[in-house]
DNA sequence: CCTCCAAAAACCGTATACTGATTTTGGCAG
DNA sequence: CTGCCAAAATCAGTATACGGTTTTTGGAGG
């Protein structure tokens, strides 16, 4: 832990980052630098402006006490989606275009992580073999600027996808859409990449709506009403 | 100067941002943090968190010297508005549906004033009044994360669009593109302010891609070469 | 047992200080 | 005048320290 580049900012910033994309740190955790710090051996300083960054790229809240991920609103969730619904069909055609042997080939292990996950009925597996297979067919799209704006998009949704791999039918259906993409990888056809990704974002969509929905419902009976997160949003 | 909200980093973040916006800091000028801190009578850190967020953020790269303006790369404009492409015709339109009488006044007014700076040569009012056109009609785009990307990949060019607005034939092509987007505001059509923003697009890269490339050959036979912008792109 | 209030703790924001790396400067030799 | 080398300056990164605000805690009173 904590090796990538010279610099410990970057380090811990990457190393929260995994965290956050393997759904490592609850929406109740709060995340403090001076714990990061000492955790880490090292001082306030960097592992704050790790959280720092973090929160300016709209991952992290801050709240009078900690850090905390950011939970999204049905309007984030459905704002996030119309984004990504201009991006990422366009982007995997491109993929798809400009796809080499090496990165099919990442695609298809991928996948095949994908469904041996689904199969055990191992959520972790399958997290975090889904953001191997989003990573991999990024790699083939050769603007920098489109594969980390999708990136950043994606990872929006890491608090939320969590709950939708938990429900068996749901994790079924997404992972199907998902396969039917790779089949289109498969076939070197761009544009049925790009249609059938089309059709995964809306699904997706609904999928996380419904999940969040749950969430929002849950917290609200079980809690009558309370929250206290303060400014400190910047973007 | 320096007064949004209670927060120095904020502050000296909006003022720096304001700067790039109006490209009033050139890439051969190099961004300190001590001399921000005394110029705003603060200490380093403030100011660095703000440089360092700006990095992070791709405006700023760190260089061993101080930090400067990020220099787009021919590679950089194309990437850069192919997700333009993607984006802004989708949500001029959405503008479009949802503006309001407000807004649209607000656009006119800013249109009016781009106008009155082109007939007067003015490059820093033509700036400022293209910056404030922008903005208004973003405002009318209801999906926040949508218009925020927006803003952030426009914001990419600001070291690029003095260089255009120089050239007085490409300025005219450039304003009359937005004078026509403009009118279809007027009209209340969204597909026609979707089709003149997808041509403004193309229009723009174009324009864009010229300009950096004069730029490019008159850096190369100034200095035969010689660059040293090290690693901490991040992000 | 609950409520209210005050003391304590937690945590963020900012300031200052130190270190190491890199660049610039200035002088000395060729 | 040019090239080289060493001293000095510059600047980023990191550590430590302090102040202020908010939250929690714990006890006294109802």
């Amino acid at each position: 832990m904590l090796k990538p580049s010279d610099n410990l900012v970057d380090a811990i910033y990457a190393d929260l980052r995994l965290k956050l994309q393997r759904s490592a740190v609850s929406p109740t955790d709060r995340l403090v630098d001076t714990e990061i710090a000492n955790a880490h051996g090292i001082s306030r300083m960097p592992a704050r402006e790790a959280l720092l960054r973090l929160v300016s790229e709209g991952y992290l809240v801050g709240t009078t006490r900690g850090f905390a991920v950011r939970e999204l609103s049905l309007e984030d969730i459905s704002g996030l989606f119309e984004v990504r619904r201009q991006l990422e069909p366009r982007a995997a055609a491109c993929a798809a275009r400009d796809m080499t042997p090496e990165i099919e080939a990442e695609i298809t292990a991928a996948m095949n992580r994908v469904e041996l996950a689904l199969g055990a009925s191992d959520i972790p597996a399958l997290l975090a073999a889904n953001v191997d297979f989003r990573n991999a067919w990024l790699k083939a799209v050769n603007n920098p600027h489109m594969a980390a704006t999708i990136s950043r998009f994606i990872d929006y949704f890491q608090s939320v996808r969590l709950g939708t791999f938990a429900d068996p039918a749901t994790a079924y259906q997404y992972i199907d859409g998902l396969s039917r993409i790779h089949a289109a990888f498969l076939a070197h056809d761009p544009l049925m990449v790009q249609d059938r990704m089309t059709l995964f974002m809306f699904a997706a969509e609904e999928a996380y709506l419904s999940v969040r929905r749950r969430q929002l419902e849950e917290a609200e009976t079980a809690r009558p009403a309370r929250r206290r997160i303060q400014k400190r949003g910047t973007a």
